[in-house]
RNA sequence: GGGCGAAUGGCUCAGUGGCAGAGCGCUUCCCUUACAAGGAAGGGGUCGGAGGUUCGAAUCCUUCUUCGCCCACCA
């Protein structure tokens, strides 16, 4: 079958992935592991159902798709298992946002029918991003593909949350929490950005209650002040030495509070007092705890001023509020004074939202007791990171860790199973009768608890949830745990962490055992994409226009061990023609293959006798090898950016400017067998590289591999390329030897080429005299392959010599390792540029001898160096003595 | 405030102790029947600065500068 001239890659794309969709091998049996095949697995990171496809998720999808498709021709039982995510508060975010175009809130619709929307949305949109994946190539199995509010997957949470509810690992708890007043839900910890804002800093006075002056606190939130009940100082500071326990009159709020010693209060800070708002801030609640302090709260959710503060300022916004109370602060000359401050604020993760710390109950997760196992994971090795330096970044938040607060207050999501009586008891179950059962009430009277889990409680599950824990499906021992996790490291704690934890806790096992840790995608310019900055890259654009392969291989051409990555446009239009390289290389097997099989009937089956073999085959197969090995390697340590140019240069340079010219005289001799010989060692190079090359760029080389196979198009799964075998080691095929010789063949060339090149001598000019010249086995070497020089370098014909010429000194020439190579230019010689020319060359041996031996000088060196780089250093300066001499002669043949 | 990255030719990046590499861009030549998304030949870098270790440093150590990321309860 014929490949078009032109390459196609859209085409070529959808009429491949439909044939694999439609052979079935993206799936496997668990039933297969066991019986001698590795298993292999990976779970995607599943995305959001708001998202579509963005250039993070193109680099992540291709990493397990490489990874899936290698093990899977590796020979493995491999499994990539996609899913979605439901996403709590990104998902209510943009149904909000579309019921909003109709003038509704989700009040107006009321919880049933607002999540009913949410539902809708979900079949709308939740497996849109599946068809982007597919537009890229990833071999998931869409068979097992999962989202985290399938009835199986809540199964699964309600075992989590109730296992760790009967341990007594999940309490409720009045605490200050990060809260978004637009999501109107508690958020967190690690779903806080604090981000440096230009603010002030506020110096208010407070009056001591008896008149006796006052004391000066600062503030970066004056309506916080409202809040009030304490002032504290620390207990060894001199400055307040006899005052602690005076009372000082709140200004506006004209409430009595206490001075009172803590050591929270920074003695270098300001004037080393510190107004206390246990309601509003995580270290005053703290403090407030200590001194058994009123808890005041003067802001609610949605942000605006609680009745607790008092007239005027109940109801208004916060930062209205913030401007009333420092004017009434200043008017009452209370203002001392204010300065330019760089202010600390945190903002909500997902809106963007200023956040307000505010006290509320909320149910959390006790960490310490899971954190230590999934630390120890880690330390001894069961899990391992790469790149390895996001180890330490884990274990330090692990050992570090806070109690997780799991409720949201959101209507999308797992709706916690706690279930409360009026009178304020609660209990947990899988429904309302288990709740009634445990409070010895009727089911009637209770009311589930309002509040959603934290999204990251269900993801936290995701690697034995969808193999079916907590049931033991086949899936699960077949596969758990799975191999690698690839994500970006901004979930780090947020997912992986959580994973482990849930994965030791629930299954007894890690999840996965490496954790591959992505770059993040940068734009040209090296700045993060983003919606609102507008310089996302759409990757489905970007695989229309230059082809899902082009895109993948530009993106594994920058994919190492980084922490970012900048994506570059030109890199993708480089890799398109890279594909079309590719492309063209094979049509021109496929034609020679053509031609030697019509003139001799048949071609010649691999394997071949080896000592058939010519010096170029034995090289082209040698570097196959190496090349095969560096890739094999290359995965194996997540190094996508070396299997990519491995591959490049074995390709474009070995391959293609080397090999296959050197083939094509070869393919038009008059010796059948030579041209069989040769179109032979095309064939078998071209399909190894394909199954190299297929797990990077699966499309064009299972198009190319079928155009190879000598059937009909209609291919059987067994006959896909996808599942042929990936390049096994073969060290039978590595000779030096040959590439020593290959070497020559092509220093030669190159330095013949290069004498053309500024002689100016046209391509194919009949020259009476190209000659080589050489001693030794690099004589035997030229000898032998004096046409192949002369067909690489253009020259029309190319003598074989002894020694250079002595005699006429209209040649031009070049020494190159043990041999020398010349070009007859006849009277076109120009003697003075001639001579200029070596004088330039010799100066640049000179400088190299120069080099060389003041270190062999060095006894130093020559004593404590290596012996092989001594020896080295020797075999060097001995060259180049002789390259010296070479051009010595030359110069003296030419009167210099 | 801590931790971690990055700094290599005009651009984007490889390179973990032994004579500085690739791709693009640039210069010159070539549409040679696989490919002009191509071929050939060139020019171009005191590897961010300063110290140190070593026979030898882009590479290891110290320190500084610039940029970025993560973490942290300092009003």
């Amino acid at each position: 079958m014929e490949l078009s001239k032109v390459y196609d890659a859209r085409q070529v794309e959808e009429r491949w992935y439909a044939r694999w969709l439609e052979s079935g091998a993206f799936g496997a049996d668990p039933a297969g592991a066991g019986a001698g095949r590795p298993a292999y697995c990976i779970t995607i990171p599943p995305p959001n159902i708001t998202g579509s496809l963005h250039i993070g998720h193109a680099l992540n999808s291709t990493v397990l798709d490489i990874l899936t498709r290698w093990r899977r021709m590796a020979g493995d039982l491999a499994v990539c298992v996609p899913g979605t995510d439901h996403a709590g508060i990104a998902t209510q975010n943009v149904v909000e946002r579309e019921i909003a175009r109709q003038g509704l809130t989700r009040h107006d619709l009321g919880r049933e029918a607002f999540v009913e929307r949410c539902w809708e949305w979900r079949r709308e949109y939740g497996d849109r991003i599946y068809l982007q994946m597919h537009r890229l190539g990833c071999s998931f199995d869409w068979s097992r593909a999962r989202f985290t509010l399938d009835a199986s997957y809540v199964d699964a949470i309600y075992h989590e949350f109730l296992e760790w509810w009967r341990r007594g690992l999940i309490y409720r708890g009045a605490r200050v929490v990060n809260w978004c007043p637009r999501c109107r839900s508690a958020i967190s910890d690690i779903e806080v950005n604090a981000e440096e804002r230009a603010g002030k800093l506020y110096h208010f006075r407070y009056p001591f209650a008896d008149g006796s002056g006052h004391v000066v606190v600062a503030t970066t939130r004056p309506e916080t002040m409202l809040g009030d009940t304490a002032v504290a100082v620390n207990p060894a500071d001199e400055r307040y030495a006899g005052l602690v326990g005076k009372v000082v009159r709140l200004p506006l709020a004209e409430r009595d509070i206490p001075l009172i010693a803590d050591e929270y209060a920074r003695m270098d800070f300001g004037t080393g007092a510190v107004k206390v708002t246990p309601a509003h801030d995580l270290d005053d609640f703290e403090c407030g705890l200590r001194h058994a302090l009123p808890q005041v709260v003067v802001i609610t959710e949605d942000g605006a001023m609680a009745p607790a503060a008092g007239e005027p300022y109940a109801g208004m916004d916060r930062f209205a509020a913030r401007e009333a109370v420092l004017r009434d602060i200043a008017a009452r000359g209370l203002l001392e004074r204010t300065e330019d401050y760089t202010v600390k604020t945190p903002l909500c993760d997902r809106c963007k939202s200023v956040l307000e710390p505010l006290l509320s109950e909320q149910w959390f997760v006790k960490q310490a007791e899971l954190a230590r196992p999934a630390a120890e994971a880690v330390r001894d090795g069961r899990i391992r990171f790469h790149p390895e330096r996001y180890a330490a970044t884990y274990l330090h938040w692990l050992d570090n860790i806070r109690d997780w607060c799991i409720s949201r207050q959101l209507w999308w999501g797992h709706r916690i199973p706690v279930w409360w009586t009026d009178d304020g008891r609660y209990a947990a179950g899988r429904n309302v009768d288990e709740a009634a059962t445990a409070l010895d009430v009727d089911p009637a009277s209770l009311r589930q608890d309002a509040d959603v889990l934290d999204t990251w409680f269900s993801s936290a599950l995701w690697p034995q949830a969808v193999l079916g824990w907590p049931a033991q499906t086949p899936d699960l021992r077949a596969w758990y745990p799975t191999n690698v996790l690839a994500t970006a490291q901004e979930i780090l704690y947020l997912w992986v962490a959580r994973m482990v934890m849930t994965g030791l806790d629930f299954v007894g096992d890690v999840p996965f055992r490496d954790v591959y840790i992505t770059p993040t995608v940068l734009d040209e310019r090296g700045e993060r994409m983003s919606k609102s900055k507008g310089n996302g890259v759409d990757p489905l654009d970007m695989a229309d226009r230059y082809g899902a392969d082009a895109l993948r291989f530009a993106l594994m051409q920058q994919t190492g061990m980084n922490q970012d990555l900048r994506f570059s446009e030109e890199r993708v239009r480089l890799a398109g023609a890279f594909c079309n390289k590719l492309w063209n290389a094979s049509r021109f097997v496929l034609m020679s293959l053509a031609e030697t099989a019509s003139r001799q009937g048949d071609t010649i089956e691999w394997p071949v006798d080896r000592a058939l073999l010519t010096t170029p085959d034995r090289w082209i197969l040698s570097r196959l090898t190496r090349c095969a090995e560096a890739v094999r390697t290359a995965f194996e340590s997540y190094r996508f950016d070396e299997a990519a140019r491995s591959l490049y240069a074995f390709l474009w340079d070995d391959f293609c400017d080397w090999y296959v010219e050197l083939a094509k005289p070869r393919l038009r001799s008059d010796d059948p067998g030579e041209a069989g010989l040769a179109a032979s060692v095309l064939r078998v190079t071209l399909e190894t590289t394909l199954r190299l090359m297929h797990p990077m760029m699966p499309h064009i080389t299972e198009a190319i591999w079928q155009a190879l196979q000598p059937h009909d198009e209609h291919a059987a799964r067994e006959a896909l390329l996808m599942v042929q075998p990936f390049p096994e080691p073969r060290p039978g095929w590595v000779d030096p030897h040959a590439e020593d010789r290959m070497a020559l063949v092509i220093d030669a060339t190159r330095a013949l080429r290069n004498l053309r090149a500024e002689a100016g001598i046209p391509p194919g000019a009949r020259l009476r005299g190209a000659a080589v010249a050489g001693v030794g086995s690099a004589a035997t070497t030229l000898s032998e392959n004096t046409d192949t020089i002369a067909h690489l370098a253009r020259l029309s014909e190319i003598g074989m010599r002894d020694a250079a010429p002595t005699t006429d000194g209209r040649w031009i020439g070049a020494p190159i390792r043990g041999a020398e190579v010349f070009v007859d230019i006849g009277d076109a010689l120009d003697i003075p540029k001639e001579l200029e020319r070596l004088a330039r060359e010799r100066a640049a041996v000179e400088r190299d001898i120069e080099r060389a031996s003041a270190r062999l000088g060095n006894p130093q060196f020559v004593q404590r160096a290596p012996a092989d780089v001594v020896a080295k250093e020797r075999a060097n300066i001995e060259a180049l003595q002789g390259k010296r001499a070479k051009l010595q002669t030359r110069a003296a043949l030419l009167g210099g």
